[in-house]
DNA sequence: CGAATATCAGGGAAACTGATATCT
DNA sequence: CAGATATCAGTTTCCCTGATATTC
């Protein structure tokens, strides 16, 4: 038996995550407790954040191709399909073919979704407001801007990532 | 001039997810790109981000129970659970019986993590600085400001995020 | 006893890879 | 033909739920 009471380690901590990069910790952190609390909520309407992002996006966009989607997104083309398929037998969306394309197909919110659309936005907006407490609009455009600057930064970073600007 | 736009479908858009939360929608897009572009790169070293801010975690407070740890990454025990079952079975860590409650383990990195650590801090602060890119010191500060009082605004709502001390 | 610790069993969703049929 | 579009098949990881043996 080694009369290890005191239980130390030979090598030196040094810098961690936290001491390299503070900022990507903190944003991880944050959208984290965003996640968590969003999609508790959300489970009321069985609805989760990509699925969400999706149909926002068609709500915005209006009709879409899938790849034109997936762009948008930023999901990969086959995850966009497998999230629209779980939308599609809900009967939320709907794919038409596209006349100009017989590759592609046209994506689409169907007319009931409004309802849940109009559920779900009361849930995100409380989740803005009270994450957003307390801080001055002056700091929100500050942060609008960073984060902007960030993801122009990261855009064009890795295999995939390119333009989806704006 | 733009007093009437021409709307697309029959039923009313409204506000979307954009025009209602933003923020959200801009933390979660440069969240995407941040892990998409650090996975990438931590692939080489087999890790994931939630392994990775496990194994810091551990770097940086030292020994800790299961129990500990989970609170302080933000994820449930279950799942702190088998993500140090992957790393055990690495042996990046190891688990031994915490002396003092026979119920609960202690867990801490080996040292032979130190070098995988090193790599993937290169990774990590390469990251962060092309991330932060052209961002001048007091945006900096305010980012952190800001995205500190987020965290603590959502800690606290839903079921599990209470205080992130303890 | 009630609460906490860790784990088992099981499920769903997301992301990635490689391959493929169709079409531009 | 090269490239784009969408999908199939399959794997991994994460996150959640309910249940349980043990211990405080």
């Amino acid at each position: 038996m080694e009369q290890d009471n005191a239980p130390k380690q030979d090598w030196k901590p040094t810098a961690d995550f936290a001491d390299v990069a503070p900022i990507s910790k903190l944003i991880f952190s944050v959208t984290k407790q965003m996640r968590r609390v969003f999609e508790q909520q959300a489970r009321q309407q069985d609805m989760t954040l990509p699925q969400w992002r999706a149909l926002t996006q068609l709500v915005h966009s209006g009709a879409l191709s899938q790849a034109a989607l997936a762009n948008l997104i930023e999901t990969d083309p086959m995850t966009t399909s497998k999230i629209l398929r779980l939308l599609e037998t809900r009967g939320l969306i709907e794919r038409l073919p596209d006349p100009a394309d017989s590759r592609a197909k046209i994506v689409r919110v169907t007319p009931p979704v409004a309802d849940m659309v109009s559920a779900m936005k009361a849930v995100a907006g409380q989740l803005h407001e009270t994450m957003l407490e307390g801080i001055a609009e002056a700091d929100r455009k500050t942060l609008v801007r960073i984060l902007n600057t960030i993801f122009d930064n990261l855009s064009g970073q890795g295999d995939r990532g390119k333009d989806a600007g704006q």
